[in-house]
DNA sequence: ATATATTTCAAACGGTTGTTTTAATCAACC
DNA sequence: GGTTGATTAAAACAACCGTTTGAAATATAT
């Protein structure tokens, strides 16, 4: 087979250092050696550093996105033929499934998402923000599958809950490989569904908990 | 009253900077002029810019770290008294309640909560390594009073379902501040109690559910 | 094969970083 | 009151950063 194209190696080898390395971390030289290219390969292909972390974080994203957001709409317009409430714990899962699996569905994966963690703690404004903007819309329809699914919690209550559950969530996805610390681990293959099992046998019962 | 020692200047300074910027966003040039000391100070005073973050992370972390631990340990030496399993809501408000009240105790624990999310996915592995070693003797008294608390779990899916909860406890610690986005919020100075209650109706059903 | 874009290359730019050095200033003590 | 030790001050250090430049090389199209 062919080499890749130079810009799909500088999105490797960025996507790979700034994950291990973070954003102020990684420099250009580094990247540009590692990709096999010239230093000015980035500048000439993205224009700066900002617009390669950009172009990184959409190649990931958005196929991610549009799998969440299928299963999500799916939900509801089942729930509309039906005239029910969509299910709680499948609106969970639709939403968690994607997002748990996704870590062993690519080899780069798992780079992405610490890339991602560092992205949401850097002070850096662009890369937190790129991520939130491509995010937000599908936890708008998340929250929106949710209140149907339990239309007993007012508002307040029901937007707390989703943030906990995002903060499982996500505490989850990013120290998937430290944790935990002396227990026995199924092996990576098949613990995206165990893990998704376990999570959400503990977030239904306090989603639906009486206020 | 007089001015404070250098030495505190220069914590007082990192500690807001260092949040606001993160470890390698912040130089050592900022702080020294924040704290109204020469450059050469921090490297007099401390030795290095990793001693400085080093110091700055002890100073909160070890007295917030014995709050936590003393209620812990009361709750088990009260169950010992009675011979019975510590209550569950009990045991974890044991933890949280001093973590979120922590926050509005004083005017650099907002900054230092920032401080530690930005560390936790600093690649630098100094600080995380730091505030990590200082955690980890809670986590394991935390543990233990809640496997007391719920005998009827096995180890490894109380491992995970502490995750859970630290996961939802980090992420409500760390953007407190910007959610939830739309609904009115309760005044700061008693939301903490308020949080707790609702993060503990979540938990706590969530924690004792059948495997 | 020639002419035209496109891509790569080496080199240098101005700027900031953490740290070190040397001298000046300040404090406390015999 | 002079001396010793602790602290502050200004300047220079070498190293690294992202970006730009202009020429060389490559590929594309006529």
């Amino acid at each position: 087979m062919e080499p890749k194209e130079t810009k799909t190696r500088l999105l490797d080898a960025a996507e790979h250092l700034f994950a291990e390395n973070g954003y102020h971390g990684t420099s250009l030289r580094m990247i540009t050696t590692a990709a096999g290219a010239n230093l000015a390969a980035v500048n000439y292909h993205f224009g700066s550093k900002e617009a390669l972390i950009e172009a990184v974080i959409e190649r990931r994203l958005l196929p991610l996105n549009r799998l969440r957001t299928e299963r999500l709409q799916a939900l509801l317009a089942d729930a509309d033929n039906r005239a029910a409430a969509p299910d709680l714990r499948q609106t969970l899962a639709a939403f968690i499934e994607p997002t748990l699996s996704f870590r062993h569905a690519g080899p780069g994966n798992r780079d992405f998402i610490a890339l991602i963690a560092r992205a949401m703690a850097d002070p850096n404004d662009t890369a937190r923000n790129i991520f939130i903007s491509r995010v937000l819309p599908v936890f708008k329809l998340w929250h929106q599958c949710l209140s149907q699914a339990l239309p007993q919690l007012d508002a307040k209550t029901l937007s707390w809950r989703l943030h906990f559950a995002i903060g499982a969530l996500s505490h989850i996805m990013h120290n998937l490989d430290k944790l935990p610390p002396a227990d026995a681990m199924p092996p990576a293959a098949d613990s995206a569904r165990e893990i998704t099992e376990m999570l959400l046998s503990f977030l239904c019962p306090g989603m639906e908990a009486p206020q």
